[in-house]
RNA sequence: GCCGAGGUGGUGGAAUCGGUAGACACGAGGGACUUAAAAUCCCUUGCUUUCGGGCGUGCGGGUUCAAUUCCCGCCCUCGGCACCA
C-alpha cells in the first residue's frame, strides 16, 4: 500500500480546498444555525511560532467539529497590524514598515495556510488596511460627537525608550512591559475613550456571560468597584477678620451669574465680601475701573483678591498698590493679544505693570487655567507665569473660561475643603486626623497657610524623587504635618490636624483620606510613629467574641492585639461624642473607651464586657445615615481609569482630528475618511509624534479646512483596532458601513472567543468597552462582543521553561512540520493536555512522534476494512467511542477525545477486520485533528468523491453503548481484594450469593461474619466483616 | 495582605452527583524481526516487599461501608489585585 507522506498529501489538499471552495462560507444558509469560532488575529511580526499553531490549529478542530455538526461555522484570520514592535523592526531594518508590515503577512498566510485550518481567506483583513482603519476612525469620530471621547491633560506613563505613551494595562511594576526600562510621569494632552462610563455595565454584564469564573473575576479585580461615600471636611484657614474682594470680567456685573456658589459660601461663613460693579463695563478703561476699585472698597492685609477675565488686569493693578494676603487670579492675562475679538482691549487699557510691586503686596498669587478655555490661550497664561512667581492650577472648568454657576476649582482656591472617599465612613467619629497625597492639589493651594512651608516642601521634593516602586516598597511610614491649617470633622466639629503622606495615593479615590487609626492598620501605623490620638467607633451590633481583637495602649500609643487577650476591660464611659452618635442612631453605642490609659473594643463591634440590652445595628445601615448626615454623598469610585490612545508614534491608525486656529478641535467628517497615514515622514522616534513632520498632512488639512486649521498628529493605541474587528469579518467588503446590520444580527455576538490569558484585562476588557459604546448609540445590535470564551494555556520548551531564543529552547513549527506533517502538529497539540483549562504545557518532541505513529496506524487500519460487520464487541467500542469523541470534543476536552480514538485503534487493530461504515465513522472524526491524512484516506483510499470535511459527523446508537456484562471491583472493608463479571442487570441477592461464593472473598472475610453487603449496581459491591 | 485556580507515577495527563486511582501517550526496561540499524510488533513499568502483603492522589485531622472527590485546619505553586482608604 501507499506510504503516508504528509508532505505531499498536504501540499495536494491544501490546493484541493482552495480551488473548491470548501469552507467558504456564506452568511446564512437555509436550515443551518451560524456559529462564530473566533481566534484573536495575530501580530505580522514576520513568523509563526508554536504559540501561533496552538492558537489557531486547536481552535480549528473545534470549528470543524461544530461544521460537520451542522451549523454554519465562520472561522475567519486577518491580522492586528500596526503597532510598535513593526514600526521598531522597520527602524532597525531601515524599511518603510508599511511595506515590511505587507510583506509579513503575505508570507505568514503561507505559513497559516500550511496549517490546513478551515479560514474562509476572502473574508481576512488587516487593520492597516484603509479601507479598515476608515471605519475605526469613523468610529472615534463618532464617539466624539457622543461625548465617549474627550481630549485632556494628563499624566501619562511614558517610555523614555520606546519614546511613548503608555496605557497603564502596559505598565508592569512601573516598568514598561515591552523594554522594561522605568516608566516616568509625563503631563500630555491625550484623547481619552470614556470607558470609565461603562464601568458598572462591564461588570454587571460579566454575570450574562458564559465564560470562566475567573477571567471574570479578574475584570472584576481590574475595574475595582468600591462603594463608599465621599466626605467634605472643612478647612480652617485664616482669621475672622479675612475678607473678599470680587471683581467680575468684560460685560460683567456683580448681580447675574458671576460665581454666586462663591459669594454665597463666604458670607454664609460669615466673612466681609466686596463685589463692586465694575463701571463701563462694556466699554472700559482701566484707568477708570482700577479708581473706582480703590476708592468703594476696603483692603487690609487680610484681604483675599479675586479677578476673573478682564477683571484680573484691574486686580493686578491693585495689587500694585495694596497689601493682601491672597490674589487669585482666574484666567488671566496681561496683553491684548486677541484673536477676533469684538473689542481690543490694547487700545484702552495699559498693560504695564509693576511685577514686582505685585508680587512684593501678594502675600500669595494663584492662578487657575481652563485648558478648554476659548477666550484666553495658553501662551497668554504662560505669560503671566513667566513674570509672576505664582501658583498655577491646571484644570477644565465646568463652563469654558469658568463660567458656569458654580466652579468647583475657583471655590477650592477661595474656599478650600478636603474631599475623601472612604468606605468606611461609619468610623468618621473616630477621625483624629486628615491625610492628603503628595500630589494633591490643595497641598500647593495652601502654600500660603501653611507655617511650615520649608519642611513641607522638601518632603514633596523627598517624595517626588521615588519611583512608584519605591514608594509601594518602603516600609516605613512618612509624612508631614500642615501646620496652620486644620480641618473640621463633620460629625463633631472638631478640629483635627492635617498631613501629608505618601501612603496616600493620588490617583485612588480623591487622593485624601480621613484618617482612623482605629480601625485602620495603616493609619495606625502612622499615627503611632507621629503620636497621633486614637479614637475608637463601636457600634452596637452582634458581633462575636470569637472574632474580636482588642486593642489596648501603652502610653499614648494604640497596638492591635489578636483575639484572646486576657486583659480585662474597665466599665464604658460614654463620652459626648459618643452621645452625639447616639441622638444620630437612635440608639446607644455599647461602649465607648478611652478609660485613663487603657482602650478596649473589638473591629466586628462586639465589645468585650460590653453593656447588654442594645440593639444591634449593622455597618451597611450606618454609611448612609452618618453619610446623609454630614452631607456627603454615597459614591463608588473605581480602579480603572479612562482609556488614553494618544501615542506619539507612525505606525498606527490616524486619530482624524483637526484643529482651527483658536486650537479648537474638531472631526474629521466622514466624507474625507479614510483620513489616510502619510508616507512622507521621518518616523524614527525623538518624543514628538512623526507626524508632525508631515508636509503633505499639514497641506492636506489646510485644502480642506482652511488657512491656520492643523491636524492632530497623534496615532490610535493598536487596542483601537483591535477593539471591533470581529465585525469586519462579517462584511468585509462593505463600502457603506463597517459591517451590515444583518450580518451582525446573524453572526454577533462571537460563539466562542479563543485567546491568550494576557488579554483579560486589556483587549478582551477594551472590545467589551468598544462594543458597549457602539451599542449605546445603536449602531450594534448586541451589546456584548462575545459570549464564550477560552483561554488558551502556553506551550513551553522541551525543558518547561517559556520558549525564548536566549535560552535556545524554541521549536520552529516550519521544521517539525516538515518532518512529521501538520497533521502530527495539529493532533499533538491538541493531545498536550485538555485545552478547556489553560494550562502551561511543555512540548515533548517524542510526543509529536508518537501522535504521528498514531496517524500512520489509522492508514494502515484502512487495509483491514471490510464489507462485513465488525465483530460485535468492536461494534459497541466504536459507537461508544463516537459518544465519548462527540462528547469530549463538545467541552473542547480534546486530549481526552483522541486518547479514546487510540483506544479503538488499539482493539480494531487486534480485531480481524473493522467493518467499512466503523471506519469511516472513525475517520470522520479523525478527520477534525488530521484533515489532510483524513481527506487522502477519505477520497483516495476509500474512493469517495465529496470531501469528508463537508460529511455528516457520525451518529452512535445507545443501545450499542451501554454492556451487558460488567466488571465489578469487590472490597473488604473498604479495600479492593476481588473481581467479578456479573450481568448489567443482575439481580441484587444474585449479586451477593455469586460474590460471597468467590475463592478471594471467602479467604479475605476469613470466616468472620457479614455484618453488611453494599452493592451499587455499576459501580461497587463492598462487603463489610 | 485580599481574591481566584491548582497540587495525582520518571514526564504530559486520565478518573471528581464519593464507588476497582494512574486511562491514553511519552520515557525507561526486556524480547521478536534484522548481518546491523531504522521502522514495526509483543511483554513489563506507582513505590515497596520476607512475594502473604504493606503503602500510596501536597500535609494533619474529620465524616463515611467506601474519600483524589465532601468538611475543618495548614503547606506549597501559579494567576489577578494591592499602602485602594
Amino acid at each position: 500500500m501507499k506510504q503516508y507522506d504528509s508532505t505531499e498529501i498536504e501540499k495536494k489538499w491544501q490546493k484541493y480546498w482552495s480551488e473548491n471552495n470548501t469552507y467558504k462560507v456564506e452568511n446564512s444558509v437555509e436550515g443551518k444555525e451560524n456559529f462564530y469560532a473566533l481566534s484573536e488575529f495575530s501580530y505580522p511580526s514576520g513568523n509563526l511560532h508554536v504559540g501561533h499553531w496552538y492558537a489557531f490549529a486547536v481552535p480549528d478542530i473545534y470549528a470543524r467539529f461544530k461544521r460537520m455538526n451542522g451549523y454554519n461555522v465562520l472561522y475567519p484570520m486577518g491580522f492586528d497590524a500596526f503597532g510598535l514592535p513593526a514600526e521598531n523592526a522597520a527602524i532597525k531594518r531601515g524599511l518603510d514598515p508599511r511595506k515590511w508590515t505587507y510583506e509579513n503577512m503575505d508570507y505568514m498566510r503561507g505559513q497559516l495556510k500550511s496549517m490546513g485550518a478551515s479560514f474562509d481567506w476572502d473574508r481576512s483583513f488587516a487593520t492597516c488596511d484603509p479601507d479598515y482603519y476608515k471605519w475605526t476612525q469613523w468610529m472615534f469620530t463618532e464617539f466624539y460627537k457622543n461625548d465617549l471621547v474627550h481630549r485632556q491633560l494628563t499624566k501619562t506613563n511614558w517610555c523614555e525608550s520606546c519614546k511613548t505613551v503608555l496605557a497603564n494595562e502596559q505598565v508592569t511594576n512601573g516598568q514598561c512591559e515591552r523594554c522594561d526600562s522605568d516608566v516616568i510621569q509625563k503631563d500630555m494632552a491625550q484623547w481619552m475613550l470614556k470607558i470609565t462610563k461603562f464601568a458598572d455595565e462591564l461588570i454587571d454584564d460579566l454575570d450574562t456571560l458564559d465564560w470562566d469564573h475567573s477571567i471574570k473575576q479578574a475584570q472584576r479585580e481590574w475595574i475595582g468597584r468600591k462603594e463608599g461615600s465621599e466626605i467634605s471636611f472643612e478647612i480652617k484657614t485664616g482669621n475672622r477678620n479675612t475678607n473678599f474682594v470680587l471683581l467680575h470680567g468684560y460685560t460683567g456685573d456683580s448681580k447675574g451669574n458671576f460665581f454666586p456658589e462663591i459669594r454665597n459660601k463666604i458670607e454664609e461663613k460669615g466673612f466681609k465680601v466686596q463685589c463692586p460693579d465694575l463701571p463701563n463695563t462694556e466699554n472700559p478703561t482701566v484707568s477708570e475701573q482700577v479708581d473706582f476699585v480703590l476708592e468703594n472698597c476696603d483692603f487690609d492685609e487680610n484681604t483675599i483678591l479675586l479677578g476673573h477675565s478682564l477683571g484680573t488686569v484691574v486686580a493686578m493693578k491693585v495689587a500694585e498698590k495694596k497689601k493682601l494676603k491672597k490674589l487669585i487670579l482666574v484666567a488671566p492675562f496681561i496683553d491684548g493679544d486677541f484673536k477676533d475679538h469684538p473689542r481690543s482691549f490694547s487700545e484702552t487699557f495699559d498693560y504695564s505693570f509693576d511685577f514686582e510691586s505685585i508680587q512684593h503686596n501678594s502675600n500669595k498669587i494663584i492662578v487657575l487655567e481652563d485648558i478648554n478655555d476659548v477666550a484666553v490661550s495658553k501662551t497668554q497664561i504662560d505669560n503671566v507665569c513667566n513674570v509672576l512667581d505664582v501658583n498655577r492650577v491646571t484644570t477644565i472648568a465646568k463652563k469654558s473660561h469658568f463660567c458656569a454657576e458654580s466652579e468647583p476649582d475657583v471655590l477650592n482656591v477661595v474656599f478650600s475643603k478636603i474631599d475623601v472617599f472612604t468606605t468606611r465612613a461609619d468610623t468618621l467619629f473616630g477621625v483624629t486626623y486628615v491625610v492628603l497625597a503628595p500630589e494633591h492639589d490643595l497641598v500647593q493651594n495652601l502654600k500660603s497657610d501653611i507655617e511650615n512651608w520649608d519642611e513641607v516642601e522638601k518632603y514633596l521634593d523627598e517624595v517626588s524623587k521615588k519611583s512608584d516602586l519605591d514608594r509601594q516598597q518602603s516600609k516605613e511610614k512618612t509624612g508631614v504635618e500642615l501646620r496652620g491649617v486644620t480641618a473640621i470633622n463633620p460629625a463633631t466639629g472638631n478640629d483635627v490636624s492635617v498631613w501629608v503622606a505618601d501612603y496616600v495615593l493620588g490617583h485612588f479615590g480623591t487622593g485624601a483620606v480621613m484618617a482612623v487609626p482605629a480601625h485602620d492598620e495603616r493609619d495606625a501605623e502612622f499615627a503611632i510613629k507621629y503620636d497621633l490620638p486614637f479614637k475608637f467607633v463601636v457600634l452596637p451590633s452582634a458581633g462575636e467574641i470569637g472574632n474580636s481583637r482588642q486593642l489596648v495602649t501603652s502610653g499614648e500609643n494604640a497596638f492591635i492585639l489578636a483575639a484572646g487577650s486576657t486583659e480585662e476591660p474597665e466599665q464604658p464611659k460614654i463620652n459626648a461624642e459618643w452621645n452625639a452618635m447616639y441622638d444620630l442612631l437612635g440608639t446607644l453605642p455599647d461602649g465607648v473607651l478611652p478609660i485613663g490609659k487603657r482602650f478596649c473594643c473589638t473591629f466586628t463591634g462586639k465589645l468585650i464586657n460590653a453593656t447588654e440590652g442594645f440593639n444591634a445595628i449593622t455597618t451597611e445601615e450606618v454609611i448612609p445615615k452618618i453619610t446623609k448626615h454630614v452631607g456627603g454623598i454615597l459614591k463608588k469610585t473605581y480602579r480603572l481609569r479612562d482609556w488614553g490612545i494618544s501615542r506619539q508614534r507612525y505606525w498606527g491608525t490616524p486619530i482624524p482630528m483637526v484643529y482651527d486656529p483658536e486650537g479648537k478641535a474638531h472631526p474629521v467628517p466622514a466624507e474625507h475618511l479614510p483620513w489616510i497615514l502619510p508616507d512622507d515622514v521621518d518616523y524614527t522616534p525623538d518624543g514628538t509624534a512623526p507626524l508632525a513632520r508631515s508636509a503633505e498632512l499639514k497641506q492636506r488639512t489646510i485644502d480642506i479646512f482652511g488657512e491656520g486649521w492643523t491636524p492632530e498628529v497623534d496615532t490610535m493605541d493598536t487596542f483601537v483596532d483591535s477593539s471591533w474587528y470581529f465585525y469586519r469579518y462579517l462584511d468585509n467588503n462593505n463600502s457603506d458601513n463597517f459591517a451590515s446590520v444583518e450580518s451582525m444580527k446573524s453572526w454577533m455576538p462571537v460563539d466562542m472567543y479563543f485567546g491568550g490569558a494576557e488579554h483579560t484585562t486589556m483587549h478582551l476588557l477594551y472590545s467589551r468597552f468598544w462594543v458597549k459604546a457602539l451599542h449605546s448609540l445603536a449602531l450594534v445590535p448586541a451589546n456584548e462582543p462575545y459570549k464564550g470564551r477560552l483561554n488558551r494555556g502556553l506551550i513551553l520548551g522541551p525543558d518547561g521553561a517559556k520558549m525564548s531564543k536566549s535560552k535556545g529552547n524554541v521549536i520552529d513549527p516550519d521544521e517539525v512540520v516538515k518532518h512529521v506533517g501538520a497533521d502530527a502538529v495539529r493532533m499533538y497539540l491538541a493531545f498536550i493536555g485538555p485545552f478547556n483549562e489553560p494550562g502551561n504545557y511543555p512540548w515533548d518532541p517524542n510526543g509529536v512522534v508518537g501522535v504521528r505513529r498514531f496517524i500512520e496506524r489509522i492508514w494502515r487500519l484502512s487495509e483491514q476494512t471490510s464489507d462485513e460487520k465488525s465483530s460485535p464487541d468492536l461494534e459497541k467500542l466504536v459507537h461508544k467511542t463516537i459518544k465519548k469523541v462527540t462528547e469530549d470534543i463538545d467541552r473542547l476536552k480534546l486530549n481526552t477525545a483522541i486518547s479514546s480514538m487510540m483506544i479503538l485503534v488499539n482493539a480494531a487493530e487486534k480485531s480481524e477486520s473493522i467493518s467499512k461504515t466503523d471506519y469511516e465513522s472513525l475517520l470522520k472524526m479523525f478527520g477534525t485533528l488530521a484533515p489532510h491524512a483524513a481527506e487522502e484516506i477519505w477520497q483516495e483510499i476509500l474512493g469517495n468523491s465529496e470531501s469528508i470535511h463537508i460529511s455528516d459527523w457520525p451518529t452512535y446508537d445507545k443501545t450499542l453503548c451501554v454492556d451487558d456484562e460488567i466488571t465489578l471491583g469487590i472490597q473488604i472493608n473498604g479495600k479492593v481484594r476481588a473481581e467479578i463479571t456479573i450481568p448489567a442487570d443482575a439481580d441484587a441477592d444474585d449479586v451477593q450469593q455469586l460474590t460471597l461464593k468467590l475463592d478471594n472473598v471467602i479467604k479475605w472475610m476469613d470466616g468472620k461474619n457479614l455484618k453488611k453487603f453494599i452493592y451499587v449496581p455499576g459501580r461497587i459491591i463492598n462487603i463489610v466483616v
